[in-house]
Parts: C-alpha cells; structure tokens; sequence
DNA sequence: GTTAATGCAAATGTTTTGCAGTATA
DNA sequence: TATACTGCAAAACATTTGCATTAAC
C-alpha cells in the first residue's frame, strides 16, 4: 500500500518522490487525462490510450486510477451513471452542474463551501477532508427546446 | 420525524394514480424503508425483507427501486462505495456528512443551498433541479481512534 | 539483479434481463 | 380473464485480482 499524503509538484516528481516507477503507462495516462480536461470515465481513457499505445491493458487503467487518486493527482466523482468519472486535477477548486438531458458537465466556484465545511465539521465534530456540491437540471439550450 | 400512516397512504395512492400494482412485496418493501429510515443498498434492503417474506428475490427488490424511484418515494444516493444507497423520501430536506473510516452517515440541514441554486442557476442559466451537498472525512469516534 | 508494474485471463460483486409461472385488477 | 409482477437463473456490467512476464530502478 502507498502511504502517501497530499503533495506539490509535476506529475512525475509526485511519484518520484512516493517511490512509484515511472512508467510509459503511467506517463501516457497523466497525459491523456490532462489532454481531455474533462471528465472521462476509466473505459473512455483506456480507448484513448490505446490510439498511442495499443498494448495497455485496462487493468492497468483502473490500477494508476487508483494510484493517481491516493496520490491527489485525480479526482474521483460520481456522477448519476454506475460508472465513475476522472478529472486531472487542476489548481483551481471547483463544483459541478450537470444537465440531466445532454450530460453536459459545467464547473463553478463555490467559495461558499468553505465556510460550510468549517461550520458542519465543527457541528458534527468531524474532522472533514472533501465537500463535494452537485447541481442537476436542464442547461440552457436543453430547457429552451423543451418548451 | 416520519409520519408513517400518512406516509402509507400516500405510498398506496402513488401506486394506484400510477396503475402500478399493489403487491405484497411492494408493500413490504416500502415498510422496510420507512422503517430502516436511514440508508440502506439493495442487498441490505434484501436481506431485511427476507426476514418477512423468504421467498422474495433480489430483482423484485432493483425493479422495485427503480420504480419507486421513477415515482419520487426514495432518493438514489451514489456515496462512496461501489453500490448505491436508497433513502425512504421524508418531508425534511437534508444533506450528508459521511465518514470514510466507519461509513457513518449524517444528515444535516443546509439552507444555504437555496441560495446556492438560484445564484448558480441564473449565472449559467440552468433549470436546476437538485442540489447535493456531500462532505466526507473522519468523525468524531474515528479521528480520535487515529491519536 | 531486485522488485514493482504490466498484460492477460479469470474472478468478483452489483445490477439487469428473459422467461415461465403466479397473483392482481 | 388478461396481463403486470414475480422468482429464478443466466447475462451483462464495471472493477479487481492472481500470476507469469517485463521493465524500471
């Protein structure tokens, strides 16, 4: 097991520095998560993956998945569908607003959620690592056809 | 709290505007959720109902969920863990605090999230139509274990 | 050279589905 | 009586794991 808290860094000095090898798997995975930006789900990566390396298996996906998240470099959401969605990390904190009808995905600042956390945490006397809003409804093309 | 006759009714009445059947096994599961109040899987509602009635099976169980979530009667919640979670709908509206080491989960009230719905909602110009508020971290018992 | 990481295939666990029998309206 | 609902078993999914091989250190 990785014992791993939060760090600062590029990609590979974070696994550098947590004794992870550096792998071509690895790497190109970091890279196809930062290039969709977005948020893909492990299938979905492993198809894009495979377009530069045809030999990666999807275990291998679902296994640096895991890694990549206890490492902080992933988020992990989970979104209304069985499966689960990725999302690199960026710099910037962020919240989702999803529409049920297209499955756009929209992210918005909560400065908000800062406040709660301290406020629930403090009530509840939990020590609260993650706060995560979602928002469902029709975005704005979707509502507009509708009528 | 839970009114539970009142709730029984309307359970019923739900089903009937809706030409669904009454069944025993509908019945029974929809007493088995209001009674578990909290959150419970397919597989714990399962095992629960069975003490009732042997011979109910699994799928009656998802076909029901599904169901009852078409008609609004539970809440489908996608915590943390591979399954979901199904909550018996109550007239209160609340939010989770979940612990990632015990698996505890509370509820909390959040009418910031009012607020939080009408300003996302016009800046991006969704029809919002649900909001989800979810913190995780240790709670009490669990943070204090880890010293 | 050691040992962690990979690819493959098989296993797991949850949820869904086809179908014949059963019970509700 | 007609047919929606159920139970059962099998299928369909996403995800995990065991193991021999490969590659990073």
């Amino acid at each position: 097991m990785v014992n791993v808290i939060k760090q600062k860094g590029s990609a590979r000095q974070i696994l550098d520095r947590s004794s992870q090898r550096v792998t071509a798997q690895r790497t190109l995975l970091l890279e196809m998560l930062r290039q969709s930006g977005g948020h893909v789900d492990a299938d979905e990566l492993y198809r894009r993956a495979r377009k530069k390396n045809s030999r990666i298996s999807l275990s291998t996906v679902y296994r640096n998945l895991q890694l990549f998240k206890k490492l902080g470099l992933v988020e992990e959401h989970h979104f209304d569908e069985e499966h689960h969605h990725y999302e690199a990390k960026s710099g910037t904190e962020h919240q989702h607003l999803l529409c049920v009808n297209c499955g756009k995905v929209v992210e918005f600042a909560c400065p908000v959620s800062w406040k709660l956390r301290e406020d629930i945490g403090k009530q509840y006397d939990f020590d609260i690592t993650g706060v995560e809003v979602r928002m469902t409804g029709l975005c704005s093309s979707c509502h507009t056809k509708e009528k």
